[in-house]
RNA sequence: GUCCCCUUCGUCUAGAGGCCCAGGACACCGCCCUCUCACGGCGGCAACACCGGUUCGAAUCCGGUAGGGGACGCCA
């Protein structure tokens, strides 16, 4: 049997970093046993799931280029398979009508936990006669579950998992208004979809139960599950609002590389050995579902950011350039002209050796494309003292002398440091400081050459009180 | 409250009875490199939740305690 898995996300918002990782997972588990990853939007909740919400989801994926097969399943364009499933189901006498109230449901929860047992439905309904039936009242179908013994799940990540059937109740599978609830659609859709392991998170751990009842029920194999531990924010709560930067779209904003978040979220809860940086070809290669931890991890920016550093400096110049150049304009105010991207991308070598983002890629890169005078940040500015600026001037007259190559010009400046009695950085730095405005920068002569002559001795002249 | 699950440095983790007075990575702190900032190199700080038991020997097995998490919908 070829291996078959879904991300059956639902539409309600965007997609989450929780949800990415889930698809991730399920992506290299079927790249690594050569079987299919499939889409599966579970919009049945129509009141809550939007379009936008599904395109938002579709964007993610591309963009973490976890690309599925087949077409996307719309779970509700599948109702009545899932209708005709709760019917059969009652037909064969494993569920029943159930006329309670929510008001009644909800008294029975409170009851029921004031007993000290857990929530559930009583049975009111399960042997009783329907010609008892109020009038008038549309009954919801529920499952007709076994009282005693036990169900057990082998679950790949979390191994056996036992939970005795006085817990699990009677779970409604199509309400009063004729449509299936979750877990029957659920069930539905994988068992047509050929789905040989449900991969998803570990808050499904409680539905695995309820989900085998409805396979016996239907008489149905049953599916491999895994569920994976949730991922939690640094305070160790479970991801939230609070956390900030939920959707992927956020990472993508906040200037993350899809590999650089697809190596951090494998690395999250699953290990190869000391493994740290690990290509995708080598995900697909060692991927196993063994080596996932149970337990949650907690989500951190900083090691997200280290990763996001080493594929910057991995990725091809022209790529990031084209990752900058919105950033870089929208900073500016204007179109970048070609010029001004053909000196990005000479500077782009040195330039993505040092930001952990995008965002600060496009930031340190900024100087080199400033309309003059540029501006000058203040701890800069105080290098540019009245003691400084007639050095600064003279040397402007001997770079203006000089060939413009970072080698000579590195030559020039050191030669006009001797002769002035100071060290290098004495000079280099006021005048990083008048050509780059600010403190820190690529090396000051490759600025320097890809600047160009002429931008290098206006800048210094700008600073100079121009 | 009930049920289920989890517990190695601050964080992610290696570890499947002796290889571990616990290894790697990120973060942090030094030093080196150096025109700055990074990168890189070297070094440092730092953990087996607790208590019992099994065993010649336990981070690894068992039990309990504590702490954390998840689920308890006619939501998905």
């Amino acid at each position: 049997m070829t291996v078959t898995v879904r991300f059956a996300p639902s539409p309600t918002g965007f997609l989450h970093i929780g949800g990415a990782r889930t698809a991730l997972f399920n992506w290299l588990f079927a790249r690594h046993h050569g079987g299919t990853f499939r889409l599966r939007i579970e919009d049945t909740d129509r009141a809550r799931s939007t379009p936008q919400a599904v395109a938002a989801i579709i964007d993610g994926l591309e963009w973490l280029e976890l690309s599925w097969h087949g077409e996307i399943v719309h779970q509700s364009a599948r109702v009545t398979m899932h209708t005709e499933a709760a019917y059969r189901l009652l037909a064969a006498g494993h569920a029943y009508c159930c006329y309670c109230t929510p008001e009644e449901l909800a008294a029975m929860r409170e009851k029921s936990r004031a007993e000290g047992r857990s929530a559930r439905y009583d049975g009111t309904w399960r042997d009783r006669d329907p010609t008892e039936a109020p009038p008038g009242v549309k009954p919801a179908i529920r499952l007709k579950t076994p009282q005693d013994g036990s169900t057990t799940i082998r679950d790949l990540v979390q191994g056996e998992v036992t939970v005795s059937n006085s817990e699990l109740d009677d779970l409604i599978i199509l309400r009063a208004d004729g449509t299936p609830t979750y877990n029957l659609s659920v069930v539905v859709d994988d068992h047509d979809m050929a789905i040989t392991h449900v991969i998803r998170g570990d808050d499904h751990l409680n539905n695995a139960f309820r989900q085998t009842q409805i396979y016996r029920a239907l008489d149905w194999p049953i599916p491999e599950f895994a569920h994976l531990p949730l991922i939690h924010g640094p305070d160790g709560a479970k991801l939230s609002k609070r956390h900030g930067a939920l959707a992927v779209e956020a990472y993508r904003e906040m200037g993350y590389l899809p590999e650089a978040l697809h190596n951090y979220l494998l690395r999250l809860g699953w290990s190869h050995g000391d493994d740290e940086i690990i290509s995708t070809e080598e995900a697909i290669r060692w991927f196993d579902l063994d080596s996932i931890h149970r337990s949650p991890a907690r989500f951190d920016f900083a090691k997200l950011d280290s990763l996001n550093g080493h594929y910057i400096r991995e990725a091809a110049d022209g790529r990031l350039l084209s990752l900058i150049v919105p950033r870089v304009e929208g900073k500016l105010g204007r179109a970048l002209d070609e010029p001004s991207r053909v000196r990005l991308l000479r500077a782009m070598p040195s330039l993505k050796l040092r930001p952990k983002t995008l965002v600060e890629l496009a930031g340190n890169a900024l100087f080199y494309v400033r309309p003059r005078p540029i501006p000058i940040e203040e701890k800069a500015a105080r290098l540019l003292t009245p003691e400084i600026l007639p050095l600064l001037r003279t040397l402007g007259t001997e770079l203006s002398k000089a060939a413009w190559q970072a080698a000579a010009l590195e030559a020039v400046v050191r030669a006009f440091a001797a002769a002035q009695q100071k060290r290098l950085g004495d000079v280099a730095q006021p005048l990083r400081a008048a050509l780059t405005g600010s403190l820190a920068s690529p090396g000051l002569f490759e600025v320097m050459e890809i600047l160009g002559r002429e931008e290098c001795l206006a800048r210094i002249a700008d600073a100079l009180g121009g």
